[in-house]
Formats: structure tokens, sequence, C-alpha cells
DNA sequence: TGAATAGTGTCTATGAGACATTATCTT
DNA sequence: AAGATAATGTCTCATAGACACTATTCA
């Protein structure tokens, strides 16, 4: 092992913070990719991202400065958390670069971004990319997979599911996000009652909202809990097993 | 945003590899210390690492060989994860220094190691760090802390239990792992139907190990599962509500 | 009124936890 | 036989899932 307490120059770096950012956009998952303009890769598309820059600056504050400068939203209403940090050798042809990966959540966002400094970023089906219709540019492609995965584990466990949401929601919004990031379908009667028995995961706003048709729903807002007791659990099937 | 593409010379940044190395020793939870022998935090304790040393060394292989240089264990028994990077502009004094943190979980090594590159290592129990009664250099308190609830919650929904123990095991020792990882007392009776009930967790080995006294327990090893379906829940309690 | 959506009630099978009981070893 | 540990059985209660039903809106 090299001692850090050595007289020796240790290598220096390049570290990128990428993000990997969903929101749910009529009832569609989908991720913000950019169109990569020159090479390696150029045309493809690629996870936004950018290199850590100030040398005083977080990492987390790095992956939150890049998140709203492609999605200009308030932070209270994101979730952020890191991902992973990935470092194989060959990952980048320019070097080596490591990269460190953010998941971000956000309520679905009006329209196709634009004007802002990322011009080429555009929301895409996750399920485009899930299918291998659209490439990723380097390792993005691995980045992007874990960071789908960790979303949908996350939905058992914590609140997660109420970031996809605005302030408030109805408890079949709600589902809606479950059952699409899940790809499952739920029985609304039972999710309906399981939601509200979770402590702390949301509570009444005291607001109806009625629609075009039907009952008036009541409004909700997420509540304080950090974790889900009991969980929402994924309904089971015929699932590839998966883990670290 | 930087975009990657701009004629502009990305900084170079200093980055380690930590190691959070678990094991059970005596039926104490123990976690691999090295004392500092230069400034900064001269004499204090602190996680085992180094830098991150060939530009042609994937970030895993580089956690992994110095695990190897750390407890000179073959590969196929140890576990090991990326934990996660931590990048505050102060957590070394010395300038800007990200680290990759990893958990590693080993099975009870023999004695302490010695002999080794890393001289000074030693187990120390982990309630003695939670405790505040070892103070760690750095931001390793941090590390470490995310390390042991990493390792608490895994327990729950993998198999990562099986590498505290050896290749054989009884479930009786199996049971240990998860009282003193979680610190509570579990029915044995349960415990024994629940864990032989997930599908893949542990498979009978055909062998049985008398000890001095009391009917011979079945020997197990672990099976192909990678995750585990039900998993075992830790019993609830006054348990503060962490997550990221 | 009917269509549509929201919200409640009820039944049943399964699983978790508490704990009694039986089995098999050593001394 | 005694003592100790391993393994099995039984009971009860809570919960998950299936699904019938009631409530409240708009057209």
């Amino acid at each position: 092992m090299r001692e850090r307490e050595e007289p020796w120059e240790p290598p220096l770096l390049m570290v990128t913070v990428d993000l990997v950012i969903l929101t749910l956009r009529a009832s569609v998952l989908q991720v913000l990719l950019v169109e990569r303009g020159i090479e390696p890769f150029a045309g493809c598309q690629a996870l936004p991202g950018g290199f850590l820059s100030d040398e005083k600056e977080d990492l987390h504050a790095a992956a939150l400065r890049e998140l709203q400068e492609e999605t200009n939203l308030d932070a209270s209403r994101l979730h952020i958390e890191q991902l992973g940090t990935y470092g194989a050798p060959e990952r980048d042809p320019r070097g080596r670069i490591l990269t460190v990966a953010y998941l971000a959540i956000a309520p679905g966002l009006p329209e196709p971004v634009a004007g802002t400094d990322a011009s080429g970023a555009a929301w895409t089906p996750v399920d485009r990319v899930l299918s291998g219709q659209v490439r990723l540019a380097f390792d993005h492609r691995q980045i992007f997979d874990d960071a789908v995965e960790r979303a949908r584990t996350k939905l058992e466990h914590s609140p997660l599911a109420t970031k996809f949401c605005g302030g408030e929601f109805t408890i079949a919004e709600l589902q809606g996000v479950y059952e699409t990031v899940w790809d499952v379908k739920l029985d609304e009667r039972n999710f309906y009652r399981k939601v509200q028995r979770i402590p702390g995961f949301i509570e009444p706003t005291g607001a109806d909202r009625r629609a075009a048709k039907g009952r008036p729903a009541r409004m909700f807002r997420a509540g304080p809990a950090k974790a889900l007791h009991p969980p929402l659990t994924r309904p089971e099937g015929p699932h590839a097993e998966e883990e670290s």
C-alpha cells in the first residue's frame, strides 16, 4: 500500500460530476440527455454534467449547481443523492477521468428545457434507453441503469415518490408514480389505504381537487418521514435479481 | 455549466481510496484502523487507505488491492462494495482531496494484522468508535458511520451476513452475525425457519458440526441468491430514522 | 340519471412472532 | 441421567391482496 504519509507525489486526476435527472412527463418516466457536440462520442447522447470546477466547491454543491443550471428549479422541490463513482481506466478515451454520478428526481417539468446553458438537452423516455434504442456515450449506460435501479428500490423504502409530484398531489397521482417507475399495475383501493397507514409519509392538506369528471380527490403533501415503515413492497414477478 | 467540450483546462485533483473493513472477532464487530504517523492528525486513528496510484488501475481493483494488502485474504471470501465519495472542500487540511470510500466485510480474522505493510493497523470494536471513545482523523467518522449504517441495512436485503462467516457455518453462527451487527436479540427458532425459507440464501453442506456440548448442528454455505426475498427485517424499536 | 372517479368495508390466505416440545449429542 | 444445544410444531394476531360496495362529482 502506498501510505499517504510518504514523501511521494500522488497522481492528479480529472473528475467530472454527471447527473441522471429523472422526471415524469405525461405519465412517462423521462431522463434528461444532452447531445455531444464534439469528440469523443460526437453526436451521441450523454448524461449532463461537467468537470468539478472550483477547488472550494463541495461535491454535493457542485451536483446541485449543475442540476439547477439544467432545470432551473428551486432546490426545495428537488431530490438529489450521490449514486456512485465510476473509475474504469478506459471509460473515457481522453484519459483517466473519474466521474461522480448523482441521481436527481424532479417534478414534471413543463417543457423541454431550452434557452439555458445546456442547449441540446432534451427529455427522453427511460425505456428508449433501457431498450437500447438510444445509445449513450462513455459508460453512461451503466450509470443510467444503476440510477434507474436505485430509483426503483428507493421507492420502496423512502418517500422519494413524492419528489416526482409537485408540492400537492392526490393519492391517485402518487400511485401513478409507483406504477410508472415500477412498470406495474397496482390496486387503487389497497394502495389508498396502505399509503395512508405509513406514518409520516403523506399528510392531507385539507383541499380537494376537482377534475372534469368524478368525485373530487383529497390533496396531500409529503410528510416528515425520511423512511417508509412499513415499506411499500414491489409486487413480485419474474424479476432478474440485482444487487451490488 | 462548464461544458466538458470547452477548450478549457479542467482542474486536477488528488483522489484517495479509503476502506472500512468490518469483521467479527469473538462475537464483537470490529473495524480495522491505522494510527497516523505524521501530520495532519498525527497519532490519530484513521481508516486504512491510500492514494489512487496507477493511472490504469480500476477504482474497484484499487480498493481490492488495498484490502488484500491489509488483510491478505483471498478475494473469494471477501465482500467489497463502494460506499460513496466524500468531497467536502475542507475535509483534508492539505488541500482538495477526494476520497472514494469502500465497505469491506471479512470473516473473522485470526489475530491483529502485523508484519504486513500496514504496520500499526489494529482491530477496534465498532462501538468504541460509535460512542466516541475513539476519534478518527479527517471526516473518517462520517464515513465510518455511513459504513455501519450501510452494513446494517444490507443485512436485511442481501446475503451479506454470510460474508462474516467462513465458507461453512451453522445457523446459530449466522444468527450471531445478525444479533451482533444489529445489536438485538432474535428468537432462535423463528430465525431458524425464516432463514431457510428464503430461496437461495443458504444451502446445507450435508456435514454436521459437533461442539463440546449439545446436539450437533448442520452446516450451511452461502447460496446463489444475490438478494433476500422476503427480506430479513430488523425488529423495530426506538430507532432514529435515517436515510440519504 | 349515468358515467366516472374517490373512498370504505370485508373476506381470506399467508407470514411473523411467541413459545412448547421433541431430538441428539457429551459427560 | 443430566445438561446443553439443535430442530420442529403450534398458536395467535396482524397484514397483504382480492374485490364488493358506497360516496360525490359532472354532464
